[in-house]
DNA sequence: AATGAATGAGCTTTCATTCAT
DNA sequence: AATGAATGAAAGCTCATTCAT
């Protein structure tokens, strides 16, 4: 009410929502995970859900776009000062990773819990995932141009590979939830391999 | 229904219904499929499932399990004379996106709808999953022993990232139904990045 | 506003809703329609609507009670210096077609959506329905006192076939949105019908 | 298994569902009534009705349907050997009011119950209705054609007047449980009207 | 008086699985 | 071994109603 209006008593129960759904549905499955649960883990009664999503495949998604949309932010602020394509890759790894590491149930979701939706695999278009990876394209071209980087690579071929490398050993990590698993080992193998191997070879 | 034929008489309703299984999945998706769509296919009673397969989950286990036997053993095969562990990698990525493209129904139920099943991500161990990619690991290893792979990699993580790369490129082959997407391409995208990111760089 | 009108400053919330109401329940129905869709068509919150009736039964009730009792006036009003009772049956019949053609929206409700009502139905006893339809057992009564009307007819028994012939061509009307049906001519075949029917046969 | 096969096992689940439904629906009303009241009712389990039924419209609509038919096929035969065409009429009378009284709960359903559905009234066409009340529209053309009935009258104007008003006092025979409501004499009155009411009047 | 966000009870329908034949 | 009719548990979603502001 005050002219700052900071809002504070306004509780946002979209985001309170969201959160509980990420930890609920990391920890049950997005399938074997009730609205009833989500409801309960954010406090509100099941309808009020239904005030700020449209259906549970919606709850699902929102999770994929509000959270892509703040992962793309900081990938483009970690990659702000690194001009070098061959060291923006070990910075997109890291990054990668480093998010994984910090954000694991949300990670749980992504990886796993997504993948279980036929809508979102097979009709969805998950423009956010290509925009977030198409840096990743972006940094290979670059290269190329700069006569770093192999010409003989597509860098769309190159992007799903990194992605697909990154991806199986964030999932790895996610799985092995008892056993050593450490995600700076993966981001500087994987831009390890990466680097090594798409740059020029030395004449 | 030759001599060494072991089972001449029996149709092998097994088999009938697995095969059945992975075209009705790949279709409909595992969840969608209604366990009466898998018996229509087969050309059996609804009932007649539950004789041969525990339950529809022990179906989706059981089409991985098989194939994975036949699929180690065709790899085996593929490797057999070629002795460059380099040279490996490259005969591994061409046999695997080979099977991708000549078993496609196949392929996307393994690649898809196997990890729609929370059971099979989260407590099944893919035993035979591992075999085939331990594969890889040795090659690793094995190029490791001979000076002419890097040793700052751990070969089990560098398995995953080879996995995981192949994996994204199946599944982008999959799910790109109508756009133009060459697997021979993929493969040696996958194997060219690999081949020269594990090498030991050149004195 | 004039010195006459007893609630002169007074929106009248209470008709507002009511004539909304009317209209929200013509057009989707007693059961499709929403409360938050009467709401919107009055222009106030939800909430608003429950200061004004104790639920939405109670709003149906309402537009019941309320009506009947503008088209019992309107009755008695069109009856004035009609004196035979053979032509106050085709006045009644020309009153009570006129109504629905008039006001065909709360005619709607009345006839369909009243009768959904399984409170009205069953546990509601409609007096006003009764007063209304009463005048014609009245006229019936009357002519029989005068010599007109055959005496071997119940009065009460030939109320509700008339009301439930005049109910029945209005429902027609009503449902046929498209088709000719003229309510003049439905007037003029139920009371020549009635007229006859119910005068004693000529010596 | 027998040559004659009576099939006395046969249960008949579909009648049966069928039967339980109307009691179910005759006392609770259409909406209150639960699929599990309905499975109760018959003594199989809710998932059964639906081997049999569509959805619980569909029921309710194949209570029509199916009933429809055979009081078409009891009102053709009634009429066989009654010539006279105002005979006819009130035989018509007596059998629909006998029907009511013969088969007081299936009425209920018909007369209140399916007028709950938004379905039926204003979607569904009752091609079976029109069927039954045809038969009264032959009937007055008849007569007008053998100069007995009023050429001034609409056959189907007249026939939605007739169904009216035996539908009116079926409806306050059904709702008059316990009051005293003679549906013989519903019949008269109705047949008495009605055919004074459309005669030529004598000359 | 007015609001409208929040509530939570309630129910149809699906479908994996069973078992009498 | 094979059938397939029958089962019944399970849950997403709606919407009339409430009440704190």
């Amino acid at each position: 009410m005050s002219a700052a209006d900071a809002t504070p008593s306004r509780t946002d129960k979209h985001e309170l929502i969201l959160e509980a759904a990420i930890r609920v549905f990391a920890q049950k499955g997005f399938h074997a995970a009730r609205i009833s649960d989500v409801a309960d883990e954010a406090g509100v009664a099941d309808g009020t859900i239904y005030l700020y999503f449209k259906n549970k495949d919606d709850l699902l998604l929102s999770i994929f776009e509000e959270k892509m949309d703040l992962l793309l932010a900081g990938l483009r602020e970690a990659l702000v000062g690194v001009t070098d394509p061959l060291e923006q890759v070990r910075t997109f790894a890291r990054y990668h990773f480093r998010q994984v590491q910090d954000h694991r149930e949300l990670a749980e979701v992504l990886q796993i819990e997504l993948r279980l939706s036929n809508k979102f695999m097979k009709e969805y278009r998950p423009q956010k995932l290509w925009e977030y990876l198409g840096k990743f394209a972006e940094i290979v071209r670059a290269g190329q141009e700069a006569g770093q980087v192999r010409t003989d690579i597509d860098p769309f071929m190159a992007m799903w590979a990194f992605f697909g490398a990154m991806d199986e050993m964030s999932m790895q990590f996610i799985l092995a939830k008892h056993r050593k698993f450490s995600l700076d080992a993966a981001a500087d193998t994987v831009s390890g391999i990466f680097i090594r191997g798409l740059s020029k070879e030395k004449p």
